[in-house]
DNA sequence: GTCTATACTGTGATAGAC
DNA sequence: GTCTATCACAGTATAGAC
């Protein structure tokens, strides 16, 4: 029984069939959570029967983990690649305008994301304490420099992160509800979205004279 | 068999345990999402049997349906609210305000919301595109109207709202991710959050000179 | 390595005593 | 009107044939 815990020492189908498991479970974890997504399923959405899938992996939960072990990384990568620079509205700027381009490209990371926080993080808790509460100490220490020497605002550097993180996210996570106010806007939608924040944090951020 | 369906003809306990129900089905539907929420569960909340709760309610569906059917009055009631104003930049701060207060008071009938837009809104996506939809549409005249009338800046009323929205409720949603960043801050992050997107939503909002 | 058949558990809902 | 006991079903997981 191999039961793919590491990622060596697997041949080509199993790596395939890994992969092709956990695309139909991020799909289904994203669209129902956790408790709402059934083995059935994923089994139906990939193909796959469903003895088949639990002999890759070690049950329900660990799908789920691998999910969103990965997601953790691919989340906090735009953010860390904020850094100094001359002009911090810029490069503040460009970190909204990659992190809605995530909330269009993969929406259902964001979703998976935001089911498991919104349901008390049960099983990412001490992640969110770790490596995102260093990051995110780290990238408010930055943006503090900044407001320091009168390069931004004065704003609060914690909150004007939340903000970001719940104007780009919402596209993603509540985009049912932003389709059926707008009617169907397709791509319109993120562009006029993209500019619109793209003002809202310029002005937030430019300093006054 | 009572059943209660209407509100009128019932006694006075009836109403209670009733209320009693929803409360505790509140707690529970916004912590787990529905299908992550056992009757049992809402059982041991309010201190009442399972077979009881049945009795009271015609099944899990019904409790649900009850729950989000309230709380879309009281969620557009603060917008209702904004009209139009010769000073049109504190009528949206003061939307914004009322909105972050909801989020800190009722935080539980956010997530309950959240997790029902989250999962493609099955139950109340009818109500989205009706009373939300006309609310929205009559709100973003307003907005835009000011715009044109060069009261504020030239901003996007929809997604201008769609902010309020994300940033706001991102408080009560994302609650778990907050704390786990600041540590622990109480009441004072709420007020924090109060004065950031104050000054957020202003330096959007001031026309160019 | 993959399937069929099946055991076991948790959950929604009902029947019937009190 | 409320409880105890129980059913029926869905869902996770396993055993064993192939």
């Amino acid at each position: 029984m191999a039961r793919a815990e590491s990622t060596k020492g697997q041949t080509r189908i199993q790596r395939e069939k890994t992969e092709q498991i956990l695309e139909a479970a991020l799909e289904v974890f994203s669209k129902y959570g956790f408790r709402g997504s059934t083995i059935d399923q994923i089994a139906g959405q990939s193909g796959l029967s469903k003895p088949n899938i639990l002999y890759y992996f070690d049950g329900k939960e660990a799908i789920h983990a691998v999910l969103l072990g990965r997601l953790l990384d691919t989340w906090l990568e735009p953010l860390e690649h904020m850094s100094d620079s001359d002009t911090p509205i810029d490069e503040i700027c460009a970190y909204v305008k990659r992190k809605l381009e995530m909330a269009r490209d993969f929406p259902r990371e964001s979703r998976l994301f935001a089911n498991e926080i919104l349901q008390g993080a049960p099983r990412i808790l001490s992640e969110l304490q770790g490596p995102l509460k260093t990051l995110t100490d780290e990238k408010t220490s930055l943006i503090q420099s900044w407001v320091d020497a009168g390069k931004i605002a004065p704003v609060a550097p914690y909150h004007l992160l939340f903000s970001i993180w719940a104007t780009t996210q919402h596209y993603a996570d509540f985009d049912v509800q932003v389709h059926a106010v707008l009617g169907d806007c397709k791509e319109d939608c993120f562009e006029t979205a993209q500019a619109h924040l793209d003002h809202m944090f310029r002005a937030t951020l430019r300093p006054e004279t």
